[in-house]
This record gives C-alpha cells, structure tokens and sequence, in this order.
DNA sequence: AGACAAGCCTGTACGC
DNA sequence: TGCGTACAGGCTTGTC
C-alpha cells in the first residue's frame, strides 16, 4: 500500500452514508445553539451572523448535490462541505471533544452535531432562499453521479464538450458532481477504460460501459457505506468505517496483481492526482 | 526534514 | 482575439 494512499476523503458514497444520518438525527430537531471557533469554518460570511441565522431553525430535510450537503431548516438552507479532512458526528455534550472541533450545534433533544476538521478546507454556510450564493454554488455543479439521468446519452454529451482525458472529466464536478479521486480510477477500471483516454476517442460501447461502471461503483459503495482507509480517515455520523475499501480493484493497489489477470497495477499521476490502472484490462 | 495526500478555486500559459 | 484546456499554486496538517 503506497503511503498516505489512504482514502481519507469523502465523496459522493460517504456525503450519502452522512446525509441518511443527518436526516434521522436532525429532522424535526431544532437546533437552539451554534458555536464556531475555527477561524476558516464559515469564510462567506461572518461566524456570529452565521449562528444567528441558525440558531432557532427546525430542521425539515437534509439532501446532497454532489460532495455538498444542504440541510433544509425553515426559512433557509445550511450548506455543508467536508472536502478533505471534514466529518460530522453526534455526541451528548458530555462526550469528549477531539482536536479540530470547529463547530458545535446543540439540539432540542440535548445531543450536539459537531464538525471536525483537521485540515480545516470544509465549509458551512446558511443562506435564505432570496440569496443567490446557494445558487452560485450549487448551479456549477453537473448531474449527480447517482442520478438515473447520468447514462450513455449524457456521457455522450458531456465528451463532445469536454475534450480531455477521462479521469480529469470523472473528477471535473460541472460535468458529473459527486466523483473524486477513489472512485474515479474504479470506475475506470469498471468499465475497462484507462484513466488517460482521451474523452474524444471514446465510442458507444465504451460510454455504455462507462455508464454502466459509474451506476454500480457508486451504487455499490453507497451500500457498503463508502471507503475508509486508514487512520483518521472518514468515518459516519456515529464513528463506525465504511467497508468499500474491500471492493476496491485498482484505488491505493499500485504494484499488487490485478485482481482479473494477476498484471500489476500500474501507478502515476494524471489530472494531478495519483492515479492506478491495469494496464492489460483497461484500454 | 520535507514530500505527499486531497477538493476546489484562481491565475496563467499555451495551442488551435 | 478568444476559447478551451493544462498546469501550478494556495489552502492545511498528519503521516511517512
């Protein structure tokens, strides 16, 4: 296992594996106090008037567009990135807090959702439905990689726009919101495309797999509970890993045997990223 | 001790 | 000129 290769990072499996947590914890819950004490927790607006806006709300939903959470409370919508390093957990209030606590919502039920941080690149912010910053935010973003819409036919758009190589079209959220580094080379493998062909190049039968790859890679990992490697890495609302990372064929195997043909998995870096392929099965 | 991991944004360079 | 793409840098810190 190369170091640091360790899937820390939540994408649209484990924002989903949050999401379906959030939402039998908070709806319904009135949040009644909000505390923030990292300095880059809310950036796009100011902290105090961030928990001013929240405190006293009920919460009605929670949904997800891509990696971004949208807890839906009366009268406007908190907004929730995790990027990196970010992760929610709920605790009694007596519970130890670790390192890197850098928000506390308290709860009408006594319990507290809080949201920890070490690299501090996550972000929160609440807007009111007449602002246009969720809109700014959250227009950008391409179908959700788990949304029936995404089949052959959009893929077919989306290379006749996008003239790059595949992976750097997985990864670009315009295009298709929720894929990141992980599940990127998977789903490459998945459909026996190399990481590095060029999107131009791709015929019918290699975007039928490639739709075919991206359903069931996220729907496999969203029923597994998402990925979680290492220490520190992510882990669900109550602390508990999800179990992917068993499933995974290429992601953090560079040099082992493929698990198809026994070739070794080949490693590099494409779109900036590190990136792992069989050599012989994709193409 | 310093490179690396990552998502996302921004700035800049480049080729057609 | 302009557009789309490629790439580097910034942000950050625990781990190797």
């Amino acid at each position: 296992m190369l170091a640091g290769a360790t899937g820390r990072v939540p994408e649209l499996p484990e924002v989903e594996t949050v999401r379906r947590g959030l939402a039998g914890t908070l709806v319904g819950r009135t949040v009644t106090e909000v505390k923030i004490s990292g300095p880059r927790t809310v950036r796009r607006q100011d902290p105090a008037e961030f928990a001013r806006r929240v405190e006293g709300r009920r919460v009605v939903s929670v949904d997800r567009r891509g990696k971004y959470l949208l807890v839906e409370c009366c009268g406007g919508t908190l907004v929730i990135h995790l990027r990196m390093t970010g992760s929610l957990r709920v605790s009694d209030p007596g519970a130890d807090r670790s390192r890197h606590t850098h928000a506390v919502f308290t709860l009408d039920d006594g319990r507290e959702l809080r949201f920890v941080d070490p690299r501090t690149f996550g972000e929160l912010f609440f807007v009111f439905p007449e602002e246009t910053l969720l809109d700014d935010v959250i227009g950008r973003l391409g179908p959700d990689a788990a949304s029936d819409s995404v089949d052959a036919g959009l893929l077919g758009d989306l290379v006749t726009r996008r003239h790059t190589t595949l992976k750097a079209l997985l990864l670009d959220q315009r295009m298709i919101a929720g894929v990141g580094n992980i599940y990127a080379d998977e789903i490459c493998f998945a459909a026996a495309l190399r990481p590095d062909r060029r999107t131009e190049s791709l015929g019918p039968d290699d975007l039928a797999r490639l739709a075919a790859a991206l359903q069931s890679v996220i729907q496999r990992a969203v029923e597994a509970r998402g990925t979680s490697l290492g220490d520190g890495s992510y882990r669900d609302l109550d602390g508990a890993p999800g179990t992917f990372q068993s499933e995974h064929a290429v992601y953090g195997r560079g040099g082992e045997p493929c698990s198809v043909c026994g070739t070794a998995i080949a490693g590099g870096r494409l779109a900036g990223r590190s990136t792992h392929f069989c050599p012989s099965c994709q193409r």
